[in-house]
DNA sequence: TCAAAAGTGTTTGTCCTACACCCATGT
DNA sequence: ACATGGGTGTAGGACAAACACTTTTGA
C-alpha cells in the first residue's frame, strides 16, 4: 500500500491564476514528506552491528525501478512529524522510538518535471524489531554505507542524516532509541561505536555516561554469560539538555 | 512592495482530485518560505550592541495590522534559499552575509483557514549597513528579545532563530558576518559579547579564534584611538569545518 | 583455576579560565 | 607621564584518553 506514496503523485500543479502584488508569480509547489529510518542490524559476515535503512522500490515514474526513501505527498490535515511517522510505520511496520526533523529539499531540479519540495525527518527505530520487520518484494533494507544509486537526491539526504547522527550521538542522549527498555552499558556502547565506527574504553565510557545523568541504575543484572553479570540500566526521560526551547522531536 | 507577499495569499488549495492508493488523501498545502533577519545595532540608552531584526506589518487578514517575518509564496522557479534571500533585500535593501535553512513549521493549526507550511531562514546582516537600511511604515527593527506579539507562531520561530545563533556562534565562525571585510579582534569580540550576552576574556577569546584557524592577519592597523593600534584580520573563506558534507549555508 | 567482561583507580596530557604583565599609542 | 586598550605569558582546575588493576561470574 505505501509504494505508490512515495514521490510518484503529482497532486499540486503551478496555479496560474494570476493575482495581484509581487505574489503575482507565486506558486504553489508539491510538497512531500521522507523519512530516513535507521537500524541497526549485525553484518552477515562481520557480526559487528552496522546502521541498515529501509527503501521502497519505485512503481512508477520519474525513476521507476530505483530505490527511493519512505515518504509521500502531504495529507492536508496531518501534521508533518505525524506524516513522516505513519510512512514508518507503513514501510517496516514498526514504531519510531526517535523522531526529528533533518532538512527541508527543495532544489528546482530535484524531480524532473514537477517541482517537488520534501520536508525529511529521520527516526530511529529498535534493532531487535528490524530484523525480523516485514520486507516485501518493494521494501528492502541497506547497509547505510553501501547505498545503490537512489532515486532523486536521495543519496545526498541519507548522506546528510548519517552526519546528523554521527554527530549528534556524541551529545546527546539519542543511542538508547536502538535498545529496550533496559540494557546494559555494554550494549549501549555497542550502539555508540556501531555509529561513530570506532572502539571506544569502556572505563572512559561508562563514566561519561554517568556523568551526564541520564542514567537510572536498577537493580537486575544480566547473568548468564561466562562473566561477571552487567547491570541493567533505565533510561532518564526528565531534563532534555542541549536541545532547543523550540523544534526538535 | 512586499507587505502582500507575507503569508496573505493563499495560492494553492486543497486539491480534491482524488486519485488511487494511499495517496488518495494527499493534498497541497500552501508553501511560504520566511526569513529571520538579525542585525546588531547599538542600544539607545546603554550604547551596548543588541540583536536586532527587521518584521512586517500585515496588511491583510488573517492577522491584519500584527508584525510578522518577511517572507511570501515560494514562487515555482525559485530555490528555497534564494526566496529567503530575495525576501531580504525586498525588506531590508540588504544582502545576506550568513544565510542558513533554520527549520521548516507546519502545525496544522498555525494559520487560521488555510494549512500552511513554512520553510524558515535565518539571515546575518552587516551591523553599519542595517542602521541606515530602508525602513517603511510598514517595516521596522525591533530588538530581538523585547518584540510584541507577532503574527502566527513568529514568536515561537523566532525564538528558535535566537536559541540557534547562540549556539552556533559558540562553535562555528559566523560572527564575521556582521562585520566587514577586515576587523579588530575586539570588533569581533563585541560581536560574540553581544550575540552571548556575557563579557569574553579579551586574551583567551584572542588565543581561541586564532587557534580555529579561520582568521588570516593583514598588515594593517587601526590608528586613531588613544591606545595601541589594533591589527586588522580578514576572514578566511577556505575550510569549511563543523558543517555539514550536505546542506547549511 | 582460568578466561572474559564488569567495574574502579590513577596517571598523563590537553584545553579552558583567570589574571598578571608588558607594549604602543594619543592626550 | 599616564591612561587605555592591544597583545603575551603562565599558573591552576576541569576534563578526557590511556591503561593498570580488582571483581565476579561460567566453564
Amino acid at each position: 500500500m505505501l509504494e505508490d506514496t512515495a514521490q510518484t503523485l503529482p497532486i499540486a500543479k503551478q496555479n496560474p491564476l494570476a493575482v495581484g502584488g509581487a505574489a503575482a508569480s507565486a506558486a504553489a509547489s508539491s510538497l512531500a514528506v521522507s523519512t530516513v529510518i535507521f537500524a541497526l542490524r549485525p553484518d552477515e559476515e562481520s557480526h559487528l552491528k552496522t546502521l541498515w535503512l529501509p527503501l521502497v522500490r519505485r512503481t512508477r515514474d520519474p525513476h521507476r525501478d530505483l530505490w527511493a526513501l519512505p515518504g509521500g505527498w502531504l495529507p492536508a490535515g496531518e501534521e508533518l512529524a505525524a506524516a513522516a511517522g505513519r510512512t514508518l510505520r507503513e514501510t517496516t511496520d514498526l514504531s519510531p522510538r526517535y523522531l526529528e526533523q533533518l532538512y527541508t529539499f527543495g532544489d528546482i531540479d530535484r524531480s524532473p518535471g514537477l517541482r517537488v519540495v520534501s520536508v525529511v525527518y529521520w527516526a530511529l527505530v529498535r534493532s531487535e524489531v528490524a530484523e525480523r520487520a516485514s520486507v516485501g518484494d518493494n521494501v528492502r533494507w541497506f547497509a547505510a554505507d553501501q547505498l545503490p544509486p537512489l532515486a532523486f537526491d536521495h543519496n545526498r539526504i541519507v548522506e546528510y542524516a548519517l552526519w546528523r547522527l554521527r554527530t549528534k550521538v556524541e551529545y546527546a542522549r539519542i543511542a538508547h532509541a536502538f535498545l529496550g527498555d533496559t540494557f546494559t552499558l555494554a550494549q549501549l556502547r555497542e550502539v555508540h561505536e556501531a555509529v561513530l565506527q570506532k572502539a571506544l574504553d569502556p572505563a572512559n565510557f561508562r563514566r561519561s555516561i554517568e556523568a551526564s545523568g541520564n542514567l537510572i541504575s536498577t537493580d537486575q543484572h544480566v547473568a548468564g554469560a561466562r562473566h561477571r553479570p552487567a547491570r541493567l540500566y533505565r533510561y532518564d526521560d526528565r531534563a532534555n539538555d542541549h536541545d532547543p526551547p523550540g523544534p526538535a522531536l
